[in-house]
DNA sequence: AATTGGTTTGCAATTGAGTTGCACTTAATG
DNA sequence: CATTAAGTGCAACTCAATTGCAAACCAATT
C-alpha cells in the first residue's frame, strides 16, 4: 500500500492550518506528500533541494508545528526516531510495518488489528515478529 | 488494567530461555515483572537497590537479551525512549495507553483495536489524541 | 521608502537515550 | 577449588532531538 496523498495540496494545507507559506514549510510539506512511506527527520533533509539546504533545527520545529496542527503523524521506531506522514482525510489512520533489516516502514491496509493479523497469518509477504498497538493523549488524571 | 505477572517466577523465566542466573539479571527481572505497567531502562535503574546499583550498560544489555528472547517486549514512545513489559503467556499482546502529561503507559485490556476504539469513544477515562499500530519483523525482499 | 514588531530560520552548543571497546569480575562446570 | 567463557563496569562515544540567541524575513503601518 503505498500513500494516497496525491490530493493533498501544500499551499492549501498551511492555509487551512493558519501557517504562513514559507519556503522551507512548503518544501518540507511537498517531500512529506510527495513520500511513498512514512520518513524520518534525516530523510526529509536528504530530501532538500541540495542548493537551499534546509537547516536540520528547521525541520524538526516544522516537524513539530505540523504535528500539533494534525498535518502530519508521528510513528515512533524502536531505533530511536520518529517518522513522519500525512494525516490528511486521504490518508486515514492504518497500521504499518516496520522491516528491522532494511529500516523501511510501509503502510498497510486500513482494516482493523484483527483483520490485519488474519490477512498476515495467510500471506507471506513479511515475517512478524512483533505487535504494537499504542493509543496516546491524556488521561483522567491530568485532565482535571 | 494492571499486568498479571504475578505468576511469572524471575529463576524459572531466566532457566526457560538459557540465561544464567547473575544477580543483576535477576534483579532487573524482578523489577519488571513487580511493575503495574511498562517501564523505561532509567526506570529500572532507579528501582535497583542503591546497595548494589547496577550499571546502566548492564540493564541496557539486559534488556537486550531479553527482550531477544522474548521474555520481555519493548515498547517504543515519541519521546525518544522505550519501555519495556513482560512478554509472559500471563501478558498477551495488548494496546496501550500512553499520558502525554504524566508520561506514564498503562495497559489495556487484549481486545482488538476496534473493540478498543469503541469502548474508548463510550468512556471518559482518556482523551485520545493518537492512535499507533505497528507490526515490525522482516519484509520478504530482506527475507531473501 | 523607512520603521516597527512579530515570526521564522540558521548556527553553535547542549541534552539524553542508547552503544561500543576494553579491562575486570563472576558464575557454571569439571 | 580451578578454569574459562560469559557477564559486568567504566569511560568515551554516537546520534536524534532540543535550546538559546542572533540574524533574516514578512506584514502592516507611518
Amino acid at each position: 500500500m503505498t500513500q494516497t496523498n496525491e490530493h493533498c495540496n501544500a499551499a492549501e494545507t498551511l492555509q487551512g492550518a493558519g501557517l504562513s507559506q514559507t519556503t522551507q514549510r512548503m518544501a518540507v510539506l511537498e517531500i512529506i506528500i510527495k513520500a511513498d512511506g512514512p520518513l524520518s527527520a534525516a530523510d526529509i533533509l536528504n530530501r532538500t533541494d541540495p542548493k537551499q539546504k534546509i537547516n536540520k533545527v528547521t525541520i524538526y520545529r516544522i516537524l513539530s508545528s505540523f504535528k500539533e496542527r494534525r498535518i502530519i503523524r508521528e510513528l515512533p521506531t524502536d531505533q530511536g526516531m520518529n517518522l513522519y506522514e500525512m494525516a490528511c482525510r486521504h490518508n486515514p489512520i492504518h497500521p504499518h510495518f516496520y522491516c528491522k533489516t532494511c529500516r523501511i516502514m510501509s503502510c498497510l491496509p486500513p482494516l482493523t488489528l484483527s483483520q490485519a493479523m488474519d490477512w498476515f497469518a495467510g500471506s507471506n509477504a513479511f515475517r512478524i515478529d512483533d505487535v504494537h498497538v499504542n493509543l496516546s493523549g491524556v488521561c483522567r488524571r491530568c485532565r482535571e
